[in-house]
DNA sequence: ACGTACATGTTACTTGCGGTAACACGAGTG
DNA sequence: CACTCGTGTTACCGCAAGTAACATGTACGT
C-alpha cells in the first residue's frame, strides 16, 4: 500500500534522522559549536549534503539539536516545579534542578545558551540563535505556572508573564555567572535567588552612612 | 624628539580608530551584525587591512564597538542608580533607564545581546559573543552597589554578587521579551518588575483549588 | 640632495566553510 | 529488462576571514 510504503520510510528516516542528531551531538559537544558540517558529517560516516537533505541548512541541524535538549531540561523543570511540598521548597528545587543541569553538562548549556568561544580559547565568533528560545520557552512556561496557580489580582496575566521571563533571566545570569566562577556552592546560589525572590531586597536596611542603594 | 613624535603618532591613531569604529558602527547599525569586513572597510572609505592593522580581527573589531555602546549605557545606568531619591524609586529609574536605551536603539541592543537574526528575516546565525560581557559588566557594578550600601549581614558579599547577576538577568531578559512582543507599555513592565522584586511573589496568595505555585 | 626608515594604503592571494548540482549505485516493481 | 526512487558520493560555487607582498608619501640623518 501507499501509507504502509509511507511509513516504514517515514519510520526509516526518522531512525536515521535520530542516529545523526546523536552524531552530530557528540562532535558539537567534543568541538564546541564551531563544528563544520564536514566534521559532523565524517562523525556520523556519510558526507554532507546528506546532512542538508536531513535538516535544510545548519540553522536546521542546531535547532533540532537545541530542541532535544531543551525538551529534556523542561521536563525535569516541570517534575521540580510540580513535587508537593511548599511553594518556597518548590522554588528552590527548580532553581537547584536548572543549575545542576547547567553544572553536570556545561558543555550542552554551553551549547543551548551562547555556543560561542569552544573549548579551546579561539578568538571564536560564530554563535546559534539558540538562546532566546530556551529563555522563552522557560519563561513562557514559567508564566503559565505562575497564571494558573498564583492569585494575583487585577492584570495577573501580564504580571505572570513579566514575572515568568524575569524569573528565568534572573536563574539564567546568574547560573551563567556561577558556572564561570564558582564562588559559592549550588545550595548557597539557589538559597541566595530564593531569597532575593522573597522580598529579602526590599526588607534590607541601609548601610549605616551612605544613602541606601 | 622620539617621545612627541610617538605622542602625534598615536593621537593621529586614535583619531583613525575612531573614525574607522564610526563607520562600522554605521555599518553594523545598518546591515546587522552579519556585516562584512570588506562592506566595512568600504564605509570607511579604505580596505580591509588597515581594519585588521588596527584590530586585529574581527572579534577585536566587534569588541571596541560593544565596548562603546556598554560604557556608555553603564553611565546613564550609574547616573540613574545615584539620584536622590527613595530606593524604590532609584530602583525603578534604573530599570526604566535600562528599558529606555533598549527601546530607542534596538538596533544597538540586538547587536551587544545576540547579534544574530539581521534586519532582514535571513536563517543567519554568525553570532557575537557580546552578552557575556555585557551582562557580566552590568552583574559586576550592581553587584558593587548593592555591597557598599545596604547591609545585609555575614556574607553580603556573596549575596550582593548573586543578587547583582539575578537582577540584571531578570532585567535583560524580561527587557528582551518585552521589545519583541510589546505586550504592555515600559511603565507598567517597570512596575511589575520592581514589584517582584519587592516580594510580591512570596507575599501572593494560592489561588483557589490550586496547590499554590 | 639622497638614501633610510616608517606609516599608510593597495592588490591579490590562501584557507575554510556553508551550500548545491550533477552524477552513481542498489533495490523493488510494471 | 527498463524505470523509478532512495541513498550516497564527488566536485564544485560563492563568500567571508585573514594574510603576504608590494606601492607610495613623508620626515629625518648625513
Amino acid at each position: 500500500m501507499d501509507t504502509t510504503q509511507r511509513t516504514e520510510q517515514q519510520q526509516s528516516a526518522d531512525r536515521r534522522r535520530r542516529e545523526l542528531l546523536e552524531a552530530a551531538d557528540r562532535v558539537v559537544l567534543r568541538d564546541g559549536p564551531h563544528a563544520s558540517m564536514n566534521a559532523i558529517a565524517a562523525e556520523a560516516g556519510i558526507t554532507k549534503p546528506i546532512l542538508y537533505r536531513h535538516f535544510g541548512d545548519k540553522g536546521g541541524l542546531y535547532a533540532a539539536l537545541g530542541k532535544r535538549h531543551t525538551d529534556a531540561l523542561l521536563d525535569s523543570l516541570r517534575a521540580a516545579l510540580d513535587a508537593p511540598a511548599e511553594r518556597r521548597e518548590r522554588v528552590e528545587a527548580t532553581l537547584d534542578t536548572y543549575l545542576a543541569a547547567i553544572e553536570a553538562r556545561p558543555q550542552v548549556y554551553r551549547f543551548l545558551m551562547h555556543p560561542a568561544e569552544g573549548s579551546q580559547g579561539e578568538a571564536g565568533f560564530d554563535v546559534g540563535k539558540h538562546s532566546a528560545p530556551l529563555l522563552r520557552r522557560m519563561g513562557e512556561e514559567l508564566a503559565q505556572v505562575i497564571a494558573e496557580r498564583l492569585d494575583l489580582g487585577p492584570g495577573s496575566e501580564q504580571l505572570a508573564r513579566v514575572w515568568g521571563h524575569g524569573i528565568v533571566g534572573m536563574m539564567h545570569a546568574a547560573g551563567d555567572w556561577w558556572l564561570g566562577e564558582r564562588p559559592c556552592s549550588r545550595a548557597e546560589l539557589v538559597r541566595s535567588l530564593a531569597d532575593l525572590l522573597w522580598g529579602r531586597l526590599a526588607a534590607a536596611g541601609d548601610k549605616v552612612g551612605g544613602p541606601g542603594f
